[in-house]
DNA sequence: TGGACTCATAAGGCGGCCTTATGCCCTGGG
DNA sequence: CCCAGGGCATAAGGCCGCCTTATGAGTCCA
C-alpha cells in the first residue's frame, strides 16, 4: 500500500472517464457508446475494465438502462474534474497548435495564459465554434512586442501600468496573496500582517523579473532578501506547503491550494498587492470580429 | 475546427503527461524514463507522440539533456492540473476500493467526500504511506448510522448541529454562496442582496433533502419556490452559468467557477449561510492511530 | 407472443506500444 | 588526440489490449 506506481495503471484513461460521464448523463451504456462513436460492447467492456481497476461496481445495469451506483456517483464527480482539466488542456493546446494560420492570434502573459485563457477559449468555442485562436505566451514585454509587430491581434497582460503605445481596457484584477503551509505559525494568526512586518520577513518568491516580483517590489519600498527564489510557481507552492516559509503568489495560482487548505492565506493589514489585468491592442479602432468576441468573454470576468 | 471529438484523441494519456512532468523536473528523457520504470526509447517515443498530437515541439533535445521549450512550459502547467486531478481521483478510488478490510474506515457526507477528502488522503499518504483508508459516502444520517453501528471509525459531516450520540470537533466551516452567470443582472450589482430579497427570488437549488437545502431553509424563514430543482451539483452550476438564475451552492463546489468567473458571487447583506464541518466519532476516547492522523490533517484545514 | 430495448459474451483482427539492440553525437578527461 | 560516458534516435520484433461484428439472454409492453 502507498505504492507510487504510475498513475496510468490506477486511473482509467480519459476515454473511459468521458464514457462514465456520458453514462451518468444518458442513463444507458448503449446511448453513451453511440454518443462517443464506439460500439456498445466496447462501452460495456470499458466500464467493466474501470470497475475491475477500482474494485467497486460503478453502474447498476438493468434491462431498462444503467444508473450509477452510490460509489459511481462519487467516482463520476472525481472523474469530472479530470475531464475538465483535460478540456482546458485541449483548448489551450488547440490554440498553441495553430501557430500562425488562424484567424485570431492572441498574445498573453504567463499567468493569464496558464490560468484564465483556457477557460475563455472553452467559452469561446461554445459560443463561436468556428473561431480558431492561436496563442503566443511570454512576459508583458513579449506581448507588447508581438502586438506592435503585428504578430498578434489581441494581448492580455498583467501589470501596474498600461503599456505605452497600446490601447486597452481593464478586465479584472489579480490579487497577490501571502500564504503559508498549515503548520506555519502565521496559519493560526488572527491579527493581520502589516506592511513593515511583511517587508522584514524573508519570503519564498518567484525569480527576479517575474510579474509577482514587480508588484511586490513596488508595494514594499524595501524588503528582506528572499528566503528562496524559485523558477516555477509549482516549486514555490511546494516549498511553502512544506512549511519553509510564507510565499507570495497570484490568487489565480493558489485557488486550488487555498480551497483544500494545503496553503492558508495570511491577512494583510495595510498593503494592497493587486495588479490590473488588461486586454490590449494596437491603437485605433476597437477590436472587431473574433477578437471582439474573446474580449467580451474576458471582460465578463 | 470546433470539432467535439472524444478528448482521448487530442489529449495525451496520463502516462504521457506524467512523463512530461518528470522530464521537466529531471531535465532528461532517460532519467524520466528510469523514474517511471520504462525504457528510454519508450519515453522518447511518448514525447514524440505528444508533440505530433499537439503540433508543437515540447522539449529541446541536446546531447546534454532535454529542457522544455517555451510551449512546453505552458503545456506542462496545464498537464499538471490534469495529473493533480488524477491523483485526487486515485486517492479517493483507493479508499473506495479497500471496502472493508482496511485499517481505517471513514464515513463522510457527500460534499466532504467529493471535495475535501481526496486532498486529505493524498496528504495522509505522503505522511503515513502505509495507512490504508476505506471510504463510505452518504448523507449525514448515513454517516451517523455507520459510526454507531461500528462500521466506520471516523466520520465527517456538514450540518448545523452536532449529531446527538457522537463526539466530535469542528474542523472548519462551509459557506453557501449565491452565484449567478456573468450575464445575469446581479453579476454587476454593487449593493448586497438582503435576506428578504433572496427569499423572494426563485433560485436554482439541489433537490430537497440535500445539505444545501437544509441550511437555506433554516436561514430563510420563508422562501419562494425554487426556479429549478436539480439532482446534481454540476447541473445546478450549468444552469446558473447559462443565466437561468441565481444558484446556491457550497463554496467548495464553486471554487473553480468563481476563479474563472464562469460564475460570479453575489454579496449577501444580512444572511449568513454557513454550516459547520465536523469530524465525529463514537463517544469515548479520542481517536487514535490512523484515525488520529487523518483527524490532525483535517483539522489543519 | 413478438418486438424493442437493454446488456453480456465470444471470436477474430488490427494497432499501438514497449523492449532490446544498436548507432550517432557531443563532451570531458586522460 | 583519442577514448569513455551520457544522452538521444532508429530499427526490428513481439506482446497485449481493445475494438468490431455477430449473437444470445433477460425484461417490458402491446
Amino acid at each position: 500500500m502507498g505504492e507510487r506506481g504510475p498513475l496510468g495503471h490506477r486511473v482509467p484513461d480519459l476515454a473511459a472517464l468521458e464514457l462514465l460521464l456520458a453514462v451518468a448523463r444518458l442513463g444507458s451504456l448503449g446511448r453513451a457508446a453511440a454518443e462517443l462513436g464506439i460500439s456498445q460492447p466496447a462501452a460495456s467492456g470499458r466500464v467493466r475494465t474501470m470497475e475491475r481497476m477500482l474494485g467497486v461496481p460503478l453502474v447498476e445495469r438493468s434491462p431498462r438502462g444503467s444508473t450509477l451506483t452510490h460509489a459511481g456517483v462519487l467516482v463520476t464527480d472525481w472523474a469530472r474534474r479530470i475531464v475538465e482539466a483535460a478540456e482546458a488542456f485541449d483548448a489551450g493546446a488547440q490554440a498553441l497548435r495553430s501557430h500562425r494560420d488562424s484567424r485570431l492570434t492572441v498574445a498573453a502573459s504567463m499567468t493569464i495564459a496558464e490560468y484564465l485563457l483556457p477557460g475563455w477559449l472553452i467559452a469561446l468555442r461554445a459560443a463561436r465554434p468556428d473561431t480558431a485562436v492561436s496563442l503566443l505566451a511570454g512576459n508583458s514585454q513579449f506581448v507588447v512586442e508581438r502586438l506592435l509587430g503585428g504578430d498578434a491581434d489581441l494581448g492580455f497582460v498583467e501589470g501596474l501600468a498600461m503599456p505605452s503605445g497600446l490601447s486597452g481596457v481593464e478586465i479584472g484584477g489579480d490579487r497577490l496573496v501571502v500564504a503559508v503551509g498549515p503548520a506555519h505559525p502565521w496559519a493560526r494568526r488572527r491579527a493581520a500582517v502589516s506592511a513593515d512586518e511583511l517587508a522584514a520577513t524573508p519570503l519564498i518568491l518567484r525569480e527576479e523579473g517575474s510579474g509577482t516580483r514587480q508588484v511586490l517590489d513596488a508595494a514594499l519600498s524595501w524588503h528582506a532578501p528572499p528566503l528562496l527564489e524559485l523558477a516555477s510557481t509549482t516549486a514555490v507552492k511546494s516549498a511553502a506547503a512544506g512549511g519553509a516559509g510564507p510565499c507570495v503568489l497570484s490568487e489565480l495560482a493558489l485557488t486550488e491550494e487555498l480551497a483544500t487548505r494545503r496553503l492558508v492565506e495570511v491577512p494583510l493589514a495595510d498593503v494592497s498587492l493587486t495588479r490590473r489585468l488588461r486586454a490590449v491592442w494596437r491603437p485605433g479602432p476597437q477590436p472587431s470580429g473574433p477578437a471582439r468576441d474573446l474580449l467580451a468573454l474576458a471582460r465578463a470576468c
